[in-house]
RNA sequence: GGGCAAUUAGCUCAGCUGGUUCAGAGCACCUCGUUUACACCGAGGGGGUCGGGGGUUCGAACCCCUCAUUGCCCACCA
């Protein structure tokens, strides 16, 4: 069977990852190994791949492969989350364009589309996964809506409510007039808009006078219940007590005086309307002023508003002006910067709205997770976000943690009347009703008197608990599974959920298990295109990933985006990099052509070439070991991988396979070849986390394997001690050779032209690769000599001297100016050194490793100026 | 408004405690090459006052000050 010249990923990729599946070695339980976990961060279970998740799921691969070779017993738990605002506003625009509004289906009858659509667009993005090569324990995926976690999630919620940390409050929070739901503060993204400061004059009642206030939001001057001045302002502080006019309206409402006013921003007076704007709530609740809510849900505004009822807020904005100007109560407008606080979901300009909504009391739950992340007993990676960690942990605010949306875990209150506070939270209506009996006293109370809560749990609250409940360890918090796989070992995922989600289940993992949820957070960079814009659907910037995968190969994607993504860093994505990897895949696959047509003949002597050859990449197969080991430590996983592309590609391919190579068409010895393979086969080791399928497939060829000699659960190479000295004098041989190389160039003497090579042995050189320099340098002869050769072409490595007799006579005034140029530079740099040496307060200070280096290079210097002196007068 | 980070070759980045290895890597670029694994290749090569300015030191890409630019996070000034 002939092996094509170029490497084509398409069904070698498709054959392992089934062979992967069929013998199960992603699938782990509980026994005597050390466990290696990790729990994916679960996309939305209807989304799709982007290539986010590309270079977030290629980390985790990486680390759980490594892992799993390394003897760990190594899980990835893989899952969706059921992103509740996301999916329902999907599957409310589904229904749209079929014709059916939200408000006609009741909830049940909702949910049961949005289950449809769940089962219907769930997982999809976890086949595509599994074309990337993700080796997830698929028998343990799990879905935040399952039933086992949501039974954790109500579980959690009962617990918290009965420790006291949740309450419910009317408090001043973030709508979303589209979702038509409150958010976090942390989904409202502030994003800085060009806007208008409008001044509007009030009149004074009972006066001809006026107060000018300034406002962004002139629609809510239909919701004024004060003005409002500095009680230091002398400007004004006589009109405190009187009342002034709201125009349109024409109500008459109180000038109060407050110190939040700042005497020198806009006019000093400000309006006040607590029903849209935290600041005048709290005001208002200082002076018990009356509060207007002029918006209804979707924003439009609502009867109290007058003549605008109907009108949506911005539509009314410009009405309302107009109208305000004609009233002759306009005064100016000027351009205003300002930020506004956006939905993280729909984008829609969040309305601060006054509504009864369930909080998570966080600050006291919040210290234990702060200290671990400031002491590293949860490692940050890079160390830099433990800045913007700790200044977010310790200036936590309450989570309001009800969403008014019906796709969620329905939150398990239940009231038995209207008021606030007029509920009890349990786990069953029957339950509620006991305890509901309990706190009324009233024994008549019926289950048809209860009415559960609406309100869903934001989708975090499901999210959060995620490393413990997929192993069920909020409910059976003692079960085999928990205790063998908690607290996980890395969780790869993006900074921009530090947070939402990162914050959220250290905190968890403390109050649930007393314990880390994980030990590092590997936080990768935001994939951006070449403009350095952020990859988005929206820009259509985003390369599919699938089709990336089907042109470039799923390993050589892989590649492509980890090797310009150290951890924390942006990357700026671009095709060339897949390319890259194509190249070196290309690359390995025709090493592994080549060694696989060698003949072997087994009487044959093994050549001195080749065996030095293998003792140094023995040594430099170690030392990249080493050098990949220090990187993975650190989680410099594109350190390491190109720590091994040049191992495979430099050392391996274009120096070692070059020495041991047989002659054309003649056969190698048996122990070179046997090394040749072994070396191939560690190669492939320290390959496979980043590119399995060719890793894989190449080891398969090598010989007949079984099941449990696939490459994927085979030992990783150990590190060892290994010859550092040798590896410094091949240094010096192949940069004979690399001069040989140029001679010949700058000659023109080809390379299959032999040559002869002369050394001026001064001292006692190293001979261990002489036969290497001959075969490589396409050397004849290679000799001692005593004394320089005349009409020879020269050139020095360190301080010895090498010779080539040419035919052609070697051109006197070149080869002059050459060694000048030599010459000169390394006086220049003799004199440099013999400065430092001169100084005394260098001699005094430096440490003395620092000398002797400086006295080594004056050595040097002073050898190799003597020889070239001599050269230049022999010419 | 507050805080944090960054600025090194055309691009993306390393550069540890100031001193062998200190100016590096990969890609890109240039020259040459139809050598019997690979042109998705080989051999060779060019390229940087380490953002500007000042300071500390025997010695600075690295420490300090300052300016500039960029990015990120946080924040209720209408």
């Amino acid at each position: 069977m002939s092996i094509p010249t170029h490497y084509n990923p398409e069904n070698v990729e498709d054959k392992w990852y089934a062979y992967w599946m069929a013998h199960n070695y992603f699938h782990s339980e509980p026994d005597e190994r050390e466990s290696y976990t990790i729990t994916i961060p679960p996309p939305n279970v209807t989304g799709v791949l982007h290539m986010g998740h590309m270079l977030n799921n290629t980390i985790q691969d990486v680390l759980i492969r490594r892992a799993r070779m390394k003897g760990y017993n190594a899980c990835w738990v893989p899952g969706t989350d059921h992103a509740s605002i996301a999916t329902e506003a999907k599957v409310v625009a589904k229904l749209k364009e079929e014709g059916i509004a939200k408000a006609d289906l009741t909830r049940s009858e909702f949910l049961e589309h949005a289950w449809e659509w769940t089962h219907k667009h769930g997982g999809i993005i976890l086949e595509q996964l599994k074309k990337l090569g993700a080796s997830c324990d698929w028998q343990r995926t799990k879905f935040t809506m399952d039933a086992d976690l949501s039974a954790s999630v109500i579980s959690v919620f009962i617990d918290l409510y009965k420790k006291g940390l949740i309450y419910r409050g009317y408090r001043m929070v973030n709508w979303d007039p589209e979702a038509k739901t409150t958010l976090s503060d942390e989904e409202v993204i502030h994003i800085e808009k060009n806007a208008k400061l409008y001044y509007v004059k009030y009149l004074i009642e009972a006066s001809q006078d006026y107060v000018t206030i300034a406002t962004t939001r002139p629609e809510t001057i239909l919701g004024d219940t004060a003005i409002c001045v500095n009680p230091n302002d002398a400007r004004f502080v006589h009109l405190v007590g009187k009342k002034a006019i709201v125009p349109v309206a024409n109500r008459s409402i109180p000038i109060i005086a407050d110190d939040y006013v700042d005497i020198e921003f806009g006019t000093g007076c400000l309006k006040i309307t607590p029903a849209h704007d935290q600041n005048d709530k709290e005001i208002g609740q200082r002076h018990n002023l009356e509060v207007i809510d002029i918006l209804n849900d979707d924003a439009t505004l609502n009867a109290k508003a007058l003549h605008y009822e109907g009108q949506d807020r911005f539509e009314a904005r410009k009405n309302i002006v107009k109208e305000l100007e004609s009233l002759g109560n306009l005064v100016k407008i000027e351009d205003y910067a300002t930020k506004v606080g956006t939905s993280e979901r729909t984008g829609a300009i969040i309305e601060p709205k006054i509504s009864a909504q369930w909080f998570l009391k966080m600050k006291d739950l919040a210290q234990p997770a702060l200290d671990a992340v400031m002491n590293d007993d949860v490692q940050l990676v890079p160390a830099k976000f433990k800045n913007t960690y700790r200044h977010w942990m310790e200036n936590v605010r309450d989570w309001n943690i009800s969403r008014q949306l019906w796709w969620g875990h329905q939150i398990p209150a239940y009231f038995y009347a209207d008021g606030v506070n007029d509920f009890v939270v349990a786990n069953s209506i029957e339950e509620a009703l006991i305890l509901a009996k309990e706190k009324t006293g009233n024994n008549n109370l019926k289950e048809t008197d209860l009415r559960q809560e609406a309100d869903v749990l934001d989708t975090w609250f499901s999210s959060w608990l995620w490393p413990i409940s997929v192993f069920d360890g909020i409910r059976y918090p003692e079960n085999k599974e928990i205790n063998y796989y908690y607290p996980t070992n890395d969780l790869v995922t993006a900074p921009e959920i530090l947070f939402f989600w990162v914050a959220r289940m250290i905190i968890a993992g403390y109050e649930y298990r007393g314990e880390k949820p994980f030990k590092n957070v590997y936080l990768t960079g935001i994939v951006r295109d070449k403009q350095g814009r952020k990859m988005s659907k929206s820009l259509g910037n985003s390369p599919d990933p699938i089709e990336l995968m089907k042109k470039y190969g799923a390993d050589n994607v892989r590649v492509g985006m980890i090797l310009t993504s150290p951890a924390g860093n942006d990357l700026p994505f671009d095709m060339e990099l897949c390319q890259q990897g194509r190249n070196f895949s290309n690359k390995i696959w025709n090493a592994f052509r080549l060694v696989k047509q060698w003949k072997v003949g087994e009487s044959i002597a093994q050549p001195e070439s080749a065996k030095v050859a293998i003792e140094w990449y023995k040594a430099k197969f170690q030392e990249a070991l080493e050098a990949t080991e220090q990187s993975y430590d650190k989680y410099r996983l594109s350190e390491a991988l190109m720590r091994i592309y040049k191992l495979v590609w430099d050392d391996f391919s274009s120096w070692f396979l070059e020495m041991v190579k047989p002659e054309y068409q003649k056969p190698m010895d048996g122990k070179t070849y046997k090394a040749v393979v072994a070396f191939f086969e560690d190669n492939l080791k320290l390959l496979h986390p980043f590119m399995p399928f060719i890793s894989e497939e190449i080891w398969q060829h090598f010989k007949e394997r079984t099941s449990e000699e696939a490459l994927i659960v085979t030992d990783y190479p150990k590190q060892e001690p290994y010859n550092k000295a040798l590896l410094q004098e091949f240094d010096n041989a192949a940069a004979v050779i690399t001069n040989i190389r140029t001679i010949r160039k700058d000659r023109q003497i080809s390379f299959k032209e032999n040559i002869d090579l002369y050394i001026l042995d001064q001292e006692n050189i190293a001979s261990t690769f002489d036969a290497v320099i001959k075969k490589l340098g396409n050397i004849d002869s290679f000799e001692k000599v005593s004394e320089k050769v005349e009409g020879a072409q020269s050139f020095r490595v360190n301080a010895t001297e090498y010779f080539i007799p040419l035919k052609n006579a070697v051109n006197t005034e070149e080869e002059k100016a050459k060694l000048t140029q030599e010459l000169n530079y390394t006086k220049g740099f003799l004199k440099s050194v013999q400065g430092k040496l001169g100084n005394e307060r260098f001699v005094n200070n430096a440490p003395a490793q620092v000398i002797a280096n400086e006295r080594k290079k004056e050595a040097d210097a002073l050898a190799k100026i003597k020889t070239l002196e001599e050269s230049l007068a022999r010419l």
